[in-house]
DNA sequence: GCCAACGTTGGC
DNA sequence: GCCAACGTTGGC
């Protein structure tokens, strides 16, 4: 079974991808859904995954990759939810804005189109392949 | 266990 | 700033 492809949202003001690729690597903790927290348990190292803009840009800027599968939350002090690290893999060529998104009609399906908060969701092998052609990458 | 009220996220 | 979606809380 190859690895598995997600999309993580992140406020840039917040942390951006940018923020991403100066640290190097980082802790992605303080999700507090369960639905995305169920995503997050299921991370592999090695793992790709979509960094969305959300608030500001509105648009999946840059590709990152899973370097350390679920570990216990520590911001978390019921000890419910768990966090995951990622590492910059590359910044998108062009961005992939959420109105080229919702404007693909083979993208319709895509988890995060179809349930807009949810923070943490997977993406097909297609809906992958697709979105980095979009990226022109 | 149901459901109304409330809080949060995120797009517009 | 507003509102829709949706998760959570708390009274019953």
């Amino acid at each position: 079974m190859g690895a598995s492809r997600w999309l993580v949202k992140s406020e840039p003001n917040t942390y951006s991808y940018a923020d991403l690729e100066r640290d190097g690597r980082t802790v992605w903790d303080g999700v507090r859904n369960n639905a995305a927290a169920l995503h997050l348990k299921a991370m592999q190292v090695g793992d790709e995954v979509l960094f969305y803009h959300s608030q500001e840009g509105l648009a999946v800027v840059g590709v990152a990759r899973v370097a350390r599968a679920a570990f216990p939350d520590a911001s978390d002090p019921a000890g419910r939810f768990v966090a995951v690290e990622l590492a910059p893999v590359r910044s998108l060529k062009r961005a992939v804005s959420l109105a080229d998104m919702k404007a693909t009609p083979a993208l319709a399906d895509m988890a995060m189109l179809r349930q807009s908060r949810l923070s943490v969701s997977p993406v097909s092998g297609a809906d992958w392949t697709l979105i980095l052609e979009m990226a022109g990458s």
